[in-house]
DNA sequence: AAACGGATTGGCT
DNA sequence: GCCAATCCGTTTC
C-alpha cells in the first residue's frame, strides 16, 4: 500500500511526475487522517532546471532538502500566503522533485471543508498547490518528513491513468525560467474537475 | 542590516 | 481580468 523508498529514489523524474498521478497522498494530524488522490504534478529537473531551487546546484538552508535522499518531504512558503508541498526524488545530492497541484478529496472530506471554509464538491477546495496544501493540512513543519513515515505518505490504491488521459503542458507560474519554461514538464488528469486552471495543454 | 521578490490565491471590478 | 495580501529565504549594501 504505502510506497516504498526504492519507489521514490528512480532517478527519472519525469516518470515519477506522471506515475504519481492516480496515488493517494495522505496526512495524519492530530489523529485526523486526511487524503486525496493526486491529479495534477510538475516535474523540476534538479540542477540543470532553470525553474528549479536548485538550479546551478544552488545549496542553502532551504535549497538543502532538496539533496536529501528520494522519499522526503519539500515544503516551502510562496508569496508569504502558500505552502507547497513537493516530494524530493532521486539518489542523495541530486535535486530532482515532483510538485503536487492538485488533489482530488477521497477521505477526511469533513476535514478539509472546515479547513479550507467550502464543500468537498468545489474544485477549487484543493485545486491549485496552495490550496491542495491546505486541504490537507500542510504547513512549513511538513518540510524534511521521511515519506515512508506515518505523518504524511503516499498509498498505491490501484488508480491508474492511460496516456491519453494524461496531458502534458508548460508548468505554471515559471516565466523567470526562461527556455525552460515552455518545457511539457506538467502532467493531469483529463476532465478531472480538480485541477487547477489552465486545466487545457 | 536592509531590501527584494516569488513553483499563488481569492476577492473585487 | 486585475491586483493586493504577506513573509521569509536570499541577495545586496
Amino acid at each position: 500500500m504505502k510506497l516504498p523508498r526504492s519507489y521514490y529514489s528512480n532517478p527519472d523524474v519525469l516518470f515519477i511526475a506522471q506515475d504519481l498521478l492516480g496515488k493517494v497522498l495522505f496526512t495524519e494530524i492530530n489523529g485526523e487522517t486526511t487524503a486525496g488522490i493526486i491529479v495534477e504534478t510538475e516535474a523540476y529537473f534538479g540542477v540543470h532546471d532553470k525553474a528549479s531551487h536548485a538550479y546551478g546546484g544552488r545549496r542553502t538552508g532551504r535549497t538543502e532538502t532538496l539533496y536529501s535522499e528520494g522519499g522526503v518531504s519539500y515544503v516551502y512558503l510562496c508569496y508569504g500566503i502558500h505552502h507547497l508541498f513537493n516530494v524530493v526524488t532521486s539518489v542523495q545530492d541530486e535535486p530532482h522533485a515532483v510538485l503536487v497541484r492538485a488533489i482530488e478529496p477521497l477521505i477526511g472530506k469533513e476535514i478539509m471543508e472546515l479547513r479550507r471554509n467550502m464543500p468537498a464538491t468545489k474544485p477549487s477546495i484543493s485545486a491549485g498547490p496552495g490550496s491542495a496544501s491546505k486541504a490537507l493540512g500542510i504547513d512549513r513543519l511538513f518540510n524534511r518528513k521521511d515519506l515512508t513515515e506515518n505523518e504524511i505518505w503516499i498509498e498505491d490504491h490501484g488508480i491508474s491513468y492511460s496516456s491519453d488521459e494524461i496531458i502534458a503542458g508548460p508548468r505554471i507560474g515559471v516565466a523567470y525560467a526562461q527556455e525552460d519554461a515552455l518545457l511539457p514538464w506538467r502532467f493531469f488528469v483529463k476532465g478531472n474537475k480538480y485541477v487547477s486552471k489552465p486545466n487545457k495543454a
